[in-house]
DNA sequence: GAGCACTGC
């Protein structure tokens, strides 16, 4: 029989029917076949093949029949048009749903993908943007389908996964996708990929996307289904050559929208606060129902939160919610309670958090927005106002237990003359980090690579001058590639600043105390500091402080707590954190990031050091990290370097006098979060590298 | 001595 035939086991046709992954590693044996010269062998192997694509052809077969049986709730919207949607799947490539919250997309489409016969040839790839919903949608999807959780659905995230080689669903961030690009190019493992969320536009939705466009050709098989709310779904469809719109609609209450701005005609014009007051009054005379309250920041939030409880509104209770909050303190919104509520909060309800029960909205309008600024090569966050995405997206906050009220601050020409959609964040973004894992996969030419919208020219040099700064990049036939460190940046997980300082410290022996630092400054600050507590919380974290260095006191911060779960069993240790105000699940997320930092270097054959590091070594290699954000004064207190970048010197302190030799203060990535101090005496010859970019550039 | 949302590997 002839391999052209298309019921032989190694014909296009038959591998077409195969397990994917075990079709791909067959066709890739097969191609090597062909330089084989010696005809036993030859013969020999394709028997072996054979065999193996009869097994993997079986395997299609058994998973088919194991499949388990699928029932939909009748109750909503997505069930209904569920043919429509089979259809659209069969026929198509490529199909966009689109479709707002409570339209049930997010639990239903693997189902129908399922039940159409997709995820035997592969797995069904489910992404979401956030850990904890990758999780909850596995259960709720798991339990539909009654089987545990695991098995017929599973999920991974960083951290964490439960997930067997014959489940048919994966639920997982869209990062861990990314992650796995770099060992299964084609995405093999999977014959559907559902991204979830991808109006969120976030740099990995925005990465995968193009991603996807480019392998589509070469995966004929594989079934791309883009699911959003619906803004701006156009634009998806345009990316993926005019892919079907199905909508879905959502089940949410009616909401209306009052404008009530702040200026109004000349001399009656409010400040924010007494907004906010005015519309509260105005939403406490509607009737009961709980308020939700748009601001800006921790501060803000604070403040507000202490001039409205001395309104003493009847009943009513003022909760603060911020991603920095305690766990504690920010599960008090999901508590049940009696009277008002008013909740204060950043944007971490608009997307991040579901606030229950909320009737009435208040949206100021604006909003704290991440934007690099290519002129001063540093990342802020300005309050912006925000779009008409967004404001809408905040508006929707408060119909979905029932009829809603949402109180803008603003009229509406100001609203109708915002900007439709927030800039996705590969256009505010330094896309250093994008641009080292495209290298790291060899995607070739980012200026070529099919973004939906391609990032700024600027943005992409900046990103470039950052990698070349690490020396994770070099000039080569005047093109940039990747250097032999930069590989091993790649491996790291972690931003490549911080990367590039692990690669340093391996150099320099003080490899294990770098990875504790280079995880804690990844992770949210364990460190917790409630509002009523801030002087006792001060103290307990004022015992691991060291004098020269904040480096140096997540060192000793580290210690503690490895001493301590040693001594004490697991609630003992859990209680003693939160007694020294540190978050318990922070701490294991840190203990967690340094095992997987630990297990990259494993794997790149780097040895952790057996004694401590000295500071010396210690700011050595932090340094290496910190180029691009640090500066330092010459002796006549001139700044060298260029001024707009992040530097710090503390002009008051004895060291500020002792020269350009001292460098003291860096803050390491765009937030305060991660604002350090060290004094390192710098050696001259550290100086190379920074002083040649630095230097040159204050010339 | 800064004071600034939120995610992700």
């Amino acid at each position: 029989m002839h391999l052209n035939s298309d019921t032989h086991p190694l014909s296009n046709a038959f591998l077409n029917l195969c397990y994917q992954s075990d079709a791909s590693r067959i066709r890739r044996r097969l191609f090597k076949l062909n330089k084989e010269v010696d005809s036993d062998k030859k013969t020999q192997t394709l028997a072996q093949l054979s065999e193996q694509a009869q097994a993997a052809f079986e395997k299609v077969e058994l998973r088919r029949n194991a499949r388990p049986k699928i029932h939909y709730p009748e109750n909503l919207p997505v069930s209904l048009m569920r043919d429509d949607i089979a259809r659209a799947i069969a026929g198509n490539q490529v199909v966009i749903i689109a479709g707002e919250t409570g339209s049930g997309k997010t639990t239903q489409l693997p189902k129908i993908c399922l039940e159409v016969g997709l995820g035997c040839r592969g797995m069904i790839a489910h992404t979401q943007p956030r850990r904890l919903a990758a999780r909850s949608v596995a259960s709720r999807i798991a339990e539909e389908l009654q089987s545990p959780l695991g098995e017929v659905v599973g999920f991974k995230v960083r951290f964490a996964d439960a997930l067997k080689s014959d489940s048919y669903i994966k639920l997982m961030t869209d990062g861990i996708l990314l992650a796995e690009l770099t060992s299964d190019r084609n995405l093999d493992q999977y014959d559907t990929i559902i991204i979830d969320e991808a109006h969120e536009r976030s740099l990995n939705i925005d990465f995968i996307l193009g991603y996807l466009k480019q392998i589509l050709k070469k995966r004929p098989d594989l079934k791309v289904i883009i699911t959003s709310a619906t803004i701006d779904v156009e634009r998806f469809s345009k990316h993926f050559n005019n892919a079907p719109i199905i909508e879905v609609s959502g089940r949410t209450f009616p909401v209306e929208t009052r404008y009530r701005p702040l200026v109004q005609d000349s001399d009656a014009d409010l400040d924010q606060i007494e907004g906010i007051f005015a519309a509260v009054d105005e939403l406490v005379s509607e009737g009961l129902g709980d308020i939700l309250i748009f601001m800006n920041g921790e501060r803000e939030i604070r403040d507000t939160a202490e001039q409205l409880s001395r309104r003493n509104y009847r009943d009513t209770e003022i909760l603060p919610l911020y991603a920095r909050l305690s766990y504690g303190e920010q599960s008090k919104v999901f508590n049940s309670h009696r009277g008002r509520r008013i909740v204060l909060a950043t944007n971490v309800a608009e997307t991040s958090l579901t606030v229950p029960g909320i009737r009435y909205v208040i949206d100021p309008g604006t909003a704290r927005i991440s934007r690099y600024s290519y002129r001063t090569k540093v990342q802020r966050l300005p309050i912006e106002p925000i779009s008409q995405a967004s404001a809408n997206q905040r508006q929707g906050r408060c119909g979905r237990v029932g009829p809603g009220i949402c109180i803008r601050l603003y009229d509406e020409a100001d609203f109708n003359n915002r900007p439709a959609f927030t800039d996705p964040e590969i256009l505010r973004t330094n896309l250093a980090s994008v641009i080292l894992q495209m290298l790291a996969i060899g995607l070739g030419d980012i200026a070529g690579f099919p973004f939906i919208e391609p990032p700024d020219p600027r943005h992409i040099r900046d990103g470039f001058l950052l990698l070349e700064e690490l020396q994770a990049v070099e000039s080569k036939h005047n093109k940039l590639v990747l250097t032999p460190l930069g590989r091993n940046l790649a491996q790291i997980p972690v931003d490549p600043r911080l990367a590039r300082m692990v690669v340093e410290s391996q150099q320099l022996g003080c490899l294990n105390e770098v990875l504790v630092i280079a995880a804690g400054l990844s992770i949210q600050d364990p460190r917790e500091r409630p509002m009523e507590k801030k002087q006792a919380s001060d103290e307990a974290h004022r015992r691991f402080a060291d004098p020269s260095s904040d480096f140096v006191s997540w060192i000793n911060l580290w210690q503690h707590l490895k001493e301590q779960q040693k001594e004490l069993s697991a609630s003992q240790f859990r209680k003693k954190c939160r007694d020294e105000y540190l978050a318990y699940l922070r701490v294991r997320e840190w203990q967690d990031l340094y095992a997987q930092l630990k297990q990259a270097v494993h794997d790149l054959k780097w040895r952790l050091n057996d004694t401590p590091a000295s500071y010396d070594t210690l700011h050595r290699a932090l340094l290496s990290g910190l180029l691009s954000h640090v500066g330092f004064k010459d002796n006549n207190n001139e700044y060298l370097g260029a001024r707009n970048r992040k530097f710090f010197v503390f002009p008051g302190s004895p060291l500020a006098k002792k020269g350009p030799k001292w460098i003291m203060a860096a803050e390491l990535t765009e937030t305060s979060r991660l604002f350090a101090r060290c004094c390192a005496k710098i050696e001259p010859e550290w100086l190379e590298p920074l002083a040649a970019h630095l230097i040159k550039k204050a010339m």
